[in-house]
RNA sequence: GCGAGCGUAGCCAAGUGGUUAAGGCAGUGGUUUGUGGUACCACCAUCCGGGGGUUCGAGUCCCCUCGUUCGCCCCA
């Protein structure tokens, strides 16, 4: 094709389909903003070494799907692949803990990783996630997963399983990787390819092998969960016990990782069987080392994002696609008429209506014809005769019913018509 | 980065080497230039994602390329 395509993973919401995404954004909006979450907007592109030091050189996210580039300046930057780090980056930047207490901060917009497209999974994709920055409570764990849960289930989603794991502090994480590698050795032979490169690179990632022969193998390996010190320990069951105080059910998963490398103790992820592969929707957990990595002050801090394409799709497997309602659509024919339909859609709107103004200029007949289509409640008719008596002719489009009025007379009225199409749209 | 499938109009889709590329929905115009939803009529792909090749002849076969889907990897 010779005309220009949106590039390679990368898509157009287009207005039939972005009812889901208002959806989604009002209703997290709302949950967040109730649990006194605060909105924080960072830039779409950071420092590279941000990402590479909060993120981990190692992880597959920074050495092989980050968009970089050097500027005119000379400066390497890349598009953010995630929102955590930009998050703790603002943090020490501001000084926000100078505010004192903790804070509670929630995002959303694009994120930019070089991956293979795939259902759910896109080069540009949206999350929605929040940070809670400068509390070790166990309760900030337990209120975090909460939100994410309250915010799934208000949208109407079902059928979710949230996974529990805790990879304990660096020590605890230290110990295991040894004991880990220990048992893992000995069947290096017997490891997928993936798995026994990672056996030196990064071993804990071999827990979440989807090769069954690995699996089988780690059978009888030894649990994270038995190298968690006793401090470790305890927060990971005040942090199960508050979930099910809350009534929120999970899973212990022992064999849960996360990608990236800033997580302690309390990790989680949200997954569906209705998405195919790429089924996580919501994951996240503890991180207090990350602030102090990139240079803060020790902060412990705890969040989680979600994506918002994968969580769309979901949507709309459940629910049909919301259509844009028209309270009055305007037909005028005439110079004078044509400017005073104008004039009355103006009015209408700042009353509170969704008024669509015909601009066709073409013949009542087609005029009408659109009208229907647009499914408005009601029509308003201006032509020569109304525009000289200003008075209009109100039509009610479901029961063909019409009567004329006074212009000044149906902006008096509107109470009145307010009520009359709320009913009517309710049929 | 690897493996496999797919790619015909805005959408769905027939077409399995042979003249002008079915059909449906949507759209546009008309019957009806002051009244819609129904009905009827007409129009709506010089072209089959793009490029090259084989052939007398290709949407149909081959190669390359782009995109997409599924899986691996990874992740939200």
């Amino acid at each position: 094709m010779s005309s220009i395509q949106a590039s390679r993973g990368t898509r157009d919401i287009l207005p039939d389909e972005v009812g889901y995404w208002q959806r989604v954004e009002a209703i997290a909006r709302d949950i967040l903003t109730r649990a006194a979450y605060r909105e924080i907007r960072t830039p779409i592109f950071e420092q590279t070494t941000l990402f590479e030091r909060g993120v981990g050189e190692a992880t597959d996210v920074v050495s092989k799907e980050m968009y970089t580039f050097q500027d005119r300046g000379d400066r390497s930057l890349t598009l953010r692949p995630e929102g955590t780090a930009g998050v703790a980056r603002s943090y020490i930047d501001h000084n926000l803990s100078a505010q004192g207490g903790v804070q509670r901060l929630w995002y959303v917009g694009a994120m930019f990783r070089y991956e293979r497209p795939q259902a759910g999974r896109q080069r540009q994709f949206h999350q929605l996630g929040v940070e809670v920055l400068g509390s070790a409570d166990f309760r900030a764990d337990a209120e975090a997963i909460a939100l994410a849960t309250e915010i799934l289930q208000t949208l109407g989603l079902k059928d979710l399983r949230l996974d529990l794991n805790s990879i304990g502090d660096s020590s605890d994480r230290q110990k295991y990787r040894e004991a880990l590698v220990a048992y893992l050795t000995p069947f290096k032979e017997e490891l997928d390819a993936d798995s026994q490169d990672r056996l030196t690179r990064n071993p804990l990632r071999i827990l979440d092998s989807k090769d069954p022969r690995t699996q089988t193998i780690l059978d009888q390996a030894p649990g994270i969960l038995d190298y968690l010190s006793p401090d470790s320990q305890r927060r990971f069951d005040r942090v199960q016990q508050l979930l099910s105080d809350l009534g929120i059910a999970c899973n212990v998963n022992s064999r849960l990782v996360r990608g990236l490398d800033y997580y302690t103790h309390t990790v989680f992820e949200i997954q569906s069987d209705d998405l195919g592969a790429q089924a996580t929707v919501c994951a996240g957990g503890r991180y207090d080392g990350l602030v102090a990595e990139l240079g803060g002050a020790e902060t412990p801090a705890v969040g989680w994002a979600m994506g918002l394409e994968r969580l769309i799709l979901l949507l709309q497997q459940i629910q049909p696609a919301t259509p844009s309602p028209v309270d009055f659509y305007i037909v005028s024919r005439g110079e004078k008429a044509e400017s005073q339909a104008l004039t009355l859609a103006q009015s209408l709107r700042r009353s509170g209506f969704i008024t669509e103004l015909d601009l066709s200029g073409s013949a009542f007949g087609k005029q009408f014809k659109r009208a229907d289509r647009s499914d408005a409640v009601a029509c308003l008719i201006l032509g020569d005769t109304e525009a000289e008596t200003k008075t209009v002719q109100l039509k009610w489009l479901r029961s063909g019913e019409q009567t004329a009025i006074e212009q000044t007379a149906l902006l008096e009225m509107v109470d009145k018509l307010r009520q009359q199409i709320f009913r009517l749209r309710d049929d």
